[in-house]
DNA sequence: CCCCTGACGCTAA
DNA sequence: GTTAGCGCCAGGG
């Protein structure tokens, strides 16, 4: 099984905008919930079309924002009362359970 | 067809 | 705490 389906990336999408407010999901997490066997296709939905989707709610395994999107994204999610402690978000206590 | 680039993740050192 | 290496997979040149 190599291609990523239509149903896949929809499923992508849904579980994204599943993410309730003031939660936070993971990249890998959202793979393994789509069935998809790269958590890097999850990255490639949201480059392609994403906006509009909650992209922010939506983090590396490691709690930090990619670089390019370090600004941004955590100024979203304190916006939604999510707090970051140098530059880093705690998944432990935040990450959305599908 | 080969090579490179990513909004990634895990392990080892 | 850090860096390096590998596996992963879609697209573009």
């Amino acid at each position: 099984m190599g291609a990523v389906t239509d149903e896949q990336v929809e499923l992508v999408r849904a579980l994204i905008i599943g993410v309730p407010v003031g939660r936070v999901t993971t990249y890998g997490d959202v793979a393994a919930a789509a069935g998809l066997s790269s958590a890097r296709i999850v990255g490639w939905v949201l480059r392609i079309d994403g906006s509009d989707l909650p992209w922010h709610r939506v983090l590396p395994a490691s709690g930090r924002p990619a670089s390019h999107l370090h600004t941004e994204q955590l100024e979203r999610l304190r916006a939604e009362g999510v707090l970051a402690v140098d530059g880093k978000v705690d998944l432990r206590t935040l990450r959305h359970q599908f």
